[in-house]
DNA sequence: GATCACTTAAAACAAACGTTTGAATGCATT
DNA sequence: AATGCATTCAAACGTTTGTTTTAAGTGATC
C-alpha cells in the first residue's frame, strides 16, 4: 500500500499552496489548481475529499513542522539558560526563524505560504479555526510562560497585548516582504531573510520590554504632544 | 437633483460594510447584502455599477476622512513642536487614533470596518490596489519625513522596515481586538479603545526608537542565545 | 393631468463553482 | 492470463454567482 504515486497529490498541494497564497481560498477555484498542476479536476476530491480539506492539508503540512521546531528551539534555549530567564531576543528567534526558514525553503511556494498563513490568521476561514486553535494553543501557553519569567515587570494582560502586536508585525512583514522593495523604492530588499529576522527581533524586543507608560490623561484629547520620553 | 432618497444607497453601504468586514469580499454575495438590507438585488448595480465599485465605496467612505484627520493632526503636532522634532508618541497617536475613532464611531459597522481595512491591506483585492495606493501614498511620504526628523539615528531603510512592523501590529490588533478577550481568558477587554491605543503606542514607540543591534553572526545559527542585551 | 427623470421590482441571463458519477487505465498479485 | 485495487479521466450534475433586462411605481414640473 502507498507504494509510489504521490506525484499527483504533491503537485496538487504545491500548486494549491501557491495559488491559495496568491489569491486566497475563495478566489482560487479547483479548476485553476488542477489546470496549473496538470492533473484532472476530480483528483482533488479523490485525494482530499473536498476543497476545504485540501486547504487544511496545505496549511498543516507546513505549520506542523514549523511549530515543532519552535518548541524544540525554545526548549534548547531554556536548557541553555539554565534556570535563568531566557533572553527575549532568543525567545523571539525561536519563534520567528522556523517560520521564515520553512516557508522559504523547499519548493517555490514558500513565500506564498507566508502570505497564506498571514491571511488565515488575519482573516480566518471558519472551517479552519478549530484546526488552527488546536495547532497554536499549546504554543501560546509555552511562550506566555517563558515570557512571563523573562519579563516579570510586565503585567500578564499587558504581555498578552504585546504578544499580539508582535505576531501582527511578524505576519505583516512576512506577507509583504516582497512588496517592501517597491514601497521603499528599492531600499528594502525583498529576499533578505536574515535582515528581516534581525530587524523584526530588534523591533519586537524593544516593544516587548518597553517601560509601562504613565498615561495620566495624556491620550485623552487630540493635543497629545506634551511630555512623553523623547529619544536623546 | 439628489433630493432625498439615500435610504437605499446608505442601507446598502452599511450592510455591505458589515458583511464585507465579517466575511470578506468574495465570500459575501450581493444577494446576502440586499436581503439583509431589505432592498432589491438590482439596486446595487443601479447605485454602484458593480460589486467591486460597491466595495470601493465602502472602503473609501471611511478611509478618506480617517486619512484627512491624520494629516490634520500631524500638521497640528508639527506646529506645536515648532521646528523641533515631533515626539514619536505624538506621531503614532496622529496615525492610530483617527483609525480607531472613526472605525468605532457612527453606525455599528465600525468594528467591522477595522477587520475590513486590515484584511484589505493584508490581502489586497486586485481591483482595489490602485485606489488604495493613491489614498495611502501621500501618507507614507508625510510620515516618513516627520519620522526621519525625529529619529535621525535610524537609517532610512531601517525606518521603512519598522514602519511596516508598526502598521502590521496596528492592523492585527485592530482586527482582532475582540478576539483577545477569548485568547487571554478575559484578561484583555475587547472594547477598551483607550487602553488599546496606549499599549500600541507604548509598544511601537519602543520598537521604532530601538537601538540598532550589532548582528555579528549572532543570528547565523540556531544557537542564538549568546550575548544580546537582556533587560535588567 | 401629462411628461419627465429617477428609483424600485421581479425575472431571467450566461458563466463559474464544487462535487459526483461511471468508465477507462495501469500494475501488482494470484 | 486473469483478478483485484488504486488511480485517472471526461462528462455531467445541481447551485450559486454577478449582471442585465424589462416593467412598474414615484413625485416634481410644466
Amino acid at each position: 500500500m502507498s507504494t509510489e504515486s504521490p506525484a499527483t497529490r504533491d503537485r496538487i498541494l504545491d500548486t494549491a499552496e501557491r495559488l491559495f497564497g496568491q489569491q486566497g481560498f475563495s478566489c482560487t477555484s479547483l479548476r485553476q489548481i488542477t489546470d496549473e498542476a496538470g492533473v484532472n479536476l476530480a483528483s482533488v476530491n479523490y485525494h482530499f475529499g473536498s476543497k476545504e480539506e485540501l486547504y487544511k492539508g496545505v496549511l498543516i503540512r507546513r505549520l506542523r513542522p514549523i511549530n515543532e521546531e519552535r518548541i524544540k528551539l525554545l526548549t534548547q534555549a531554556e536548557q541553555l539558560a539554565d534556570e535563568q530567564p531566557v533572553p527575549i531576543r532568543s525567545i523571539l528567534e525561536t519563534f520567528i526563524r522556523p517560520l521564515l526558514r520553512h516557508a522559504t525553503a523547499g519548493s517555490a511556494g514558500g513565500i506564498a505560504f507566508l502570505r497564506l498563513i498571514s491571511r488565515d490568521l488575519t482573516d480566518p476561514q471558519p472551517f479552519m479555526t478549530a484546526e488552527m486553535v488546536r495547532e497554536i494553543d499549546p504554543l501560546i501557553e509555552r511562550y506566555t510562560k517563558v515570557l512571563t519569567k523573562t519579563l516579570p515587570g510586565i503585567p500578564l494582560a499587558e504581555l498578552f497585548w504585546r504578544m499580539q502586536f508582535t505576531v501582527g508585525g511578524i505576519l505583516y512583514a512576512a506577507a509583504h516582504q516582497r512588496d517592501f522593495e517597491r514601497i521603499s523604492c528599492g531600499l528594502c530588499r525583498g529576499d533578505d531573510l536574515e535582515g528581516c529576522l534581525r530587524r523584526l527581533i530588534d523591533f519586537c524586543t524593544a516593544g516587548l520590554e518597553a517601560p509601562l507608560s504613565d498615561f495620566a490623561g495624556r491620550l485623552a484629547t487630540q493635543s497629545g504632544s506634551d511630555a512623553g520620553p523623547v529619544h536623546p
